[in-house]
Parts: C-alpha cells; structure tokens; sequence
RNA sequence: GCGCGGGUAGCUCAGUUGGAUAGAGCGUUGGCCUCCGAAGCCAAAGGCCGCGGGUUCGACUCCCGCCUCGCGCACCA
C-alpha cells in the first residue's frame, strides 16, 4: 500500500479533492510505475475540475519540458481557456491565468516536490526520491518482468519473412524478419498471445528455373559436396538458369525472326507508346530532364518483351513451365528431385533463421496451401461476392471497394493466383489458430494487394471483419539505389553477417594490444563479435521506421560508433562491468532517495518511460520506437558514467550514495538488456 | 491517367491526439585516457521543415493547390 501525505490544512476547500484522490489511489492493489503516471493524470485532471473544466484524465496531455525551463513534465493550458467556470470571467480565457491557479493546486500534491507556472504553461517537477523508490524498487523486484503487461488475452497471429526456395535470403528479407521477431516479442511482452508464422514459398515457376539448371550441371552435388549452404547452393543455379536465359535471349534478338518482331513491335500499343516516352524525355532541355526513359527503342522492346518471349518462344521457359505442370500432376521423378532441393534450402534458412534468433510457432508451406483458396471463390461465386468472365475466369469487381476494374481471383484454365492462396490460408489459419488479429509484414510494393485481400476476406467472412492489418515496410536501398541481382549489388544476409563478424573480429584484436581481452580465449571473442555483429545489424535495420526506406551504406552502416547495437551492448557491459567490480549484490533496503541530483533524474525519468514507451510500440507496430528509447537511455547513462566528478559510483565515499547509485546501474542494465532482447538482441556481459 | 507513400542540417534518419528555442547519429571544428571500459565523454558550427495559400491564440504536424521522387494499378509472386 502506498502512502500518501494528506495536507488537508494547506488550502481550505480542497478537502473533497483530496479525498477523491485517496480514493482513487486505495482502489489499486499496489503502487506501480503505470499506475503512478495514471494517479498523475488523474489529479491534473482532477485539479481542472476543481477550477470548473469538464475534463478527463485522458484528455490530459503532458509533455516533456524544454531543457531551459523549470521542472520535468508539462501542461499547456490553452485547451482550457473558457472552460474554467469556477475562476472569475476576467480570467477564464486568460492561460497564464489559468497556469497560476492550477499550480496552486497542484503544489500540494505529493508527486512533484514543485509546481510552477511559466507563462500559459504549468511546469511539475517530480520529487526525486519518491520517484527513484517507485521506479527502482519496482525493476529490482520484477527483474526482466518489468513491463510485463498479462491483462489482455486477444490471440495476435503475425506472418512474417516469407522466403522464396529458389534463393538465399538477402538484406530485404532481413529487415523484414528483424522486424517480424521483434514486433511478435513487443506484442507478447505488452500481453498478447502471439502466435508466429511464415510462408515457406517452395512451389512455383522460380524453383523449377533452378531445378532445370541443376538438372542441365549433371544432378550431382549436393550441399556437402560442395561445400556450401543448401540455400546458397540452389541460389547459383537460378542465377545460373537467368545467365543462360540472357543469353538465350540476347541471340534471339539477333535473330531474323527477333528482328522481325521488333519490327512489328514497333507499331504495337507498347511500342508507340514506347517511343512517345523516349520522345518526351528528349524534349527535354538538356540538364534538366525529369523522369526516365529506355535509353532507346531497342532496349525497351528489350524489357517489354522478355515475358513473352519467356512464355511463347524460348525453350529454357518451355521447359521450365513443363516442369511445372510436370510437379502439378504430381510426376514423381519432379517430385523427388523438389523435395530433394527444397529440404536444402529450408535446411539453410533454417540455419539462417537460428543464428538470427528466430523462431516459428508454425511454418506453411505453399506447395500444401496452394490450392485452399478454390473453394472459398466457389463459394463467393454462388453469394454473388464473385463474378465469372466469358472466358471462365472467375473476377472480383473492385466496385466492391470503391475501386475500378477487375481483380482475377481464378485463372480461366482453373488455377490459382497468388490471391486465391492468400485467401486460402488465412482461413485456414483461422481453423488452425482462431486469431483475433492478423498482421502480415510484407513490403510496401504489395500495399495494393493486401487491400484488396483484405476487402475481399471481410466480404467472404463477414465475422472476420477489420481482423487483417498489413504491417508494411520500406525496401531496403544502397547508395546507387536498389539492389539488382543482374548488377550482382545484391547483400546476402549469410555473407553479410560474416562480414561483420569479421569486422568486429577485427576492432578486437586492436584492442587486445591494450590487454583489454587478457581472460578470454580466441573461441570466446568469436562468439562475441558474433553477437555484437548481429547487434549491429539488427538495430541498425530496426532503428529506423519500418515503414520507410532506408539506405544501406555498406561501408557506414557497419559502423560500430554513434548509434548503434554496438553502442548499447557496450553500455549494458559497463553496467555489468561496475556491478561485478562493486561485488554488488541487490539489496531491498538500499536508501534509493540518495539520488537527488539532476543527471539521475534523467535516468529515472528515462526509466519510468519505458511503460509508454512498449506500448507506443507496440501499438503502432513500430520496433523503432523502442531502439530510440534504449539508445536515449544508454547516453543518459554514458554521461553519468564517464561524468567522474559529478558522480563517482565505485570510487563514491559515502557508503548510502553509493548503494544508491549501484541499485541504479543494476535497474538500468535490467532495462537495457530486456528492452535489447525484445530487438531480438542478445546481450554481453563483457564486451 | 488513377491510387498510395516520401521531400526536415552536408549525408542517413527521428519528430506520440497541433503547443515553449525542430532533434539524433555520421561528417566537420575544438577539448578530454597517471581517474568506475576511449567501440567512449563534453562542446561548437550547421535548418525559408519542397513551394504557395488556408484553418488556429499557435502548424514540420490539419485542409486545398502546385513542384518533385518513388511504388502500385497482371489470368507474376
């Protein structure tokens, strides 16, 4: 039970105020940060009232204050203005007027050791030592379990990474299954029940490309043999498949007939439309060209007609689509060998995917879910939801959506559509898990389709409604712009782990000059660089928005200095650092109100933010919210550290402050690694 | 053409329902290792928040128009 300093002989009538607060304040079974930043909320709210303002504790706004002005939180009072009855009408619309009222009220709560008013704003400062016993007392005794938040019981079911078989998994992939794994630890922590899934897309035309050129190389290595990653392995022969294909194309163009087509091309939609484009940009005056076009006629039937030729005319393309239907009809020599490659593959994301920590409640595969979506569009037919065209396909009429045109949801001949399968298996995961809420990751390129998936799921399940949240992010770009797998600028997650490993490897043996590394043994420093490398990596993913670009450098962003995983790992390793060297063991009875000065304000401050922080987070489904937390938290920290004068904790003389600080240093690093963890970054203990 | 998303410091990015002097990292300049971890700390310089209107006591934030970059509008995934 808390306890509350009750100063009914400060300010006659104001007896009612206090003994609703009291009120308010018994109700809670005990006192917590949360509860302490409600009781806040609801006293200044509460104070508005008393100066006649119908108003709630949510409508209350609080705001940090500027670093030259009085005291730690504020309120602006304009809102107000009018709605103050019980001051005298020369007043009411007057905010600094109001300001000064409302401190005189405010000045007798316990919370703030003093109130003040600055002009139209009221300016609180928390009483130091009340706060450090709340804050610290309540992360020493919960530990990691600090924030934990178990009230909510709604099942969230998050879809993420989504790899294709043909291929290993570049930075792209990355940052969605960073993104993916810390969203699904954030919701858990904030009390969802979380359940993880992925779409392992192993059927297709892109597989069969790489199975024909392994096929076409002999059908004899395997990742052993070779040496290699299964994932990687089966990349080369797609890369291998579009090489020959290039070329297989490229000697066609030059051929009688792929001249004669270019021909006639010429005089098709897309070519006049073509040569409209190259025309305007010609226009243009020199230096001053906006927009882009083909560099000319020939290299835009180059691209415009790679498809076709792809689909109608080469035999690399005839092959691979034979394949296709070959595993369709269930072949079972296709089978075997798909199987065979796949299981490679997955074995090699799977490795991925362990040393990037993460893990799935449930992998579906595309090969078993393909077909789902069928029966859901034959059912639609029959509502009306669906329309069939003259040629059989079955068709979504974007009308349904306020939009225009048709979306095909079967093939005439029958088959599915990648929308079909969506379909599919969201109502199939709702059979396997009954979600309340499905978030998909996914990059913003499929914005559009998940719209319409969505408007299409809330009209076949009308009880599913609203249900389906697409968490879309940026791509990832390089300085020169996006990766092209033809320019061979494509940033391999595998290889770029490894490379910053190295690179880390690296800074410490630097160090090691310095005897900083004495008691650890060349297999230890491995697992740290290991560990800081995909520090780095994943907060620098993290840190920013997912729903932005961003822009990979690959030489600055493996930066390990300024704001980075390596930044805050080290920090967490300072607090470990002291802790150990102090031979500290947590006390309960540590005198937590020596901390009085204003850096260790900060940090409280910084600490008791941690509530809203995870779930501001959570709630806009943005990890980045809590990387700028922990990085703001770990500098905070660094000035206390370095800032010797000031605050010394080892070398501290008084025996009380110091005990103080230690309790401080320890709930800091509670907070760090914790919050870090839910980054899906793992922390060190010695760096 | 229609739809969606960007344009904030030299660069890469923040900016919680509109609130006090718009922030961080890198880079630049200048200080800090006989002193708890220098992968560090402190400080400084650096901004017509794309442009023009509007709403408001108050706009980077909301509304309208324009410029500009990108993405999407497949019987591809």
């Amino acid at each position: 039970m808390r306890q509350l300093r009750y100063s009914f002989y400060h300010c006659p009538g104001i007896e009612q105020f206090y003994c609703l607060l009291a009120f308010a304040v018994q109700k809670r079974k005990s006192m917590s940060v949360q509860t302490f930043q409600q009781d806040i909320l609801e006293s200044v709210a509460s104070a508005c009232r008393q100066l006649g303002a119908e108003i709630q504790s949510d409508q209350i706004n609080l705001a940090p204050v500027p670093e030259t002005a009085f005291g730690d939180i504020a309120m602006a009072c304009f809102p107000l203005r009018g709605k103050v009855n019980a001051l005298p009408e020369n007043v009411r619309s007057n905010p600094a007027a109001i300001a000064q009222e409302l401190a005189k009220i405010l000045n007798e709560l316990p919370f703030f050791d003093e109130v003040r008013a600055q002009g139209p704003y009221v300016n609180m400062s928390y009483d130091t030592s009340r706060l450090s016993r709340l804050v610290l007392s309540e992360i020493l005794s919960n530990d990691e379990h600090f924030g934990d938040q178990d009230d909510k019981k709604s099942r969230i079911m998050i879809e993420f990474s989504g790899p294709n078989t043909n291929k290993p998994q570049h930075l792209g992939h990355l940052r969605n299954n960073v993104i993916g794994e810390s969203m699904s630890r954030i919701l858990k922590k904030v009390g969802y029940d979380v359940v993880k899934v992925n779409i392992i897309n192993d059927r297709g035309i892109h597989i069969c490309k790489s199975m024909l050129s392994y096929i076409r190389d002999g059908a004899d290595k395997t990742p052993e043999s070779v040496g290699k990653k299964g994932d990687h392995l089966i990349g080369d022969y797609y890369v291998m498949f579009e090489k020959d294909f290039q070329a297989e194309y490229g000697a066609w163009l030059q051929s009688d007939e792929g001249k004669a087509t270019f021909e006639s091309w010429k005089s098709s939609p897309e070519g006049t439309k073509a040569q409209k484009a190259i025309d305007a940009y010609a226009a243009q005056p020199e230096g001053k060209k906006k927009g882009k076009a083909p560099a000319d006629l020939f290299a835009a039937f180059k691209s415009d007609y790679k498809d076709r030729y792809f689909n109608e005319k080469s035999e690399l393309g005839r092959k691979a689509s034979q394949m296709l239907i070959q595993w369709e009809q269930g072949d079972e020599k296709t089978r075997e060998l798909w199987k065979k490659l796949n299981t490679w593959v997955i074995d090699g994301f799977m490795d991925t995917y362990k040393t990037l920590g993460i893990t799935f409640d449930k992998l579906y595969y595309e090969s078993q879910t393909y077909k789902l979506g069928k029966d859901l569009v034959a059912q639609g037919l029959e509502s009306g939801i669906f329309h069939k065209l003259s040629d059989g396909a079955v068709a979504f009429d974007l009308a349904q959506m306020g939009l225009t045109g048709d979306k095909i949801v079967l093939r005439s001949n029958g088959t599915s559509v990648y929308i079909t399968q969506d379909i599919g298996c969201a109502i199939e995961r709702y059979k396997d898990y009954h979600y309340d809420r499905m978030i998909y990751v996914v990059a913003d390129e499929q914005n559009h389709h998940f719209k319409v998936l969505f408007s299409i799921l809330g009209l076949l399940k009308p009880e599913l409604k609203g249900q389906f949240e697409h968490l879309s992010y940026g791509m990832v770009t390089l300085p020169n712009g996006r990766m092209k797998s033809r320019e061979g600028t494509v940033v391999d997650t595998d290889d770029l782990i490894e490379e910053m490993a190295g690179l880390v490897k690296g800074v410490m043996d630097d160090k090691t000059n310095r005897e900083h590394y004495a008691d650890a043994d060349e297999a230890e420093l491995q697992r740290r660089s290991k560990v800081i490398a995909l520090a780095a990596i994943k907060y620098f993913l993290l840190d920013v928005t997912p729903g932005s670009w961003m822009e990979f450098n690959p030489e600055k962003s493996l930066d390990l200095q300024g704001r980075t995983g390596a930044y805050c790992l080290m920090n967490y390793a300072r607090t470990r650092s002291i802790l150990r060297k102090a031979g500290y063991i947590r006390d309960k009875n540590a005198d937590l109100s020596k901390l009085n000065s204003m850096q260790e304000k900060k940090l409280l401050m910084n600490l008791m933010k941690f509530h809203t922080t995870l779930n501001w987070a959570a709630e806009s489904r943005d990890p980045s919210k809590l990387a700028e937390y922990l990085f703001n938290l770990c500098k905070s920290f660094a000035f206390i550290f370095t800032d010797k004068a000031g605050h010394p904790i080892l070398t501290c003389e008084d025996p009380a402050v110091k005990a103080a600080r230690l309790a401080l240093v320890d709930a800091i690093g509670v907070v760090l690694k914790m919050g870090l963890n839910l980054l899906g970054i793992e922390t060190l203990e010695e760096m």
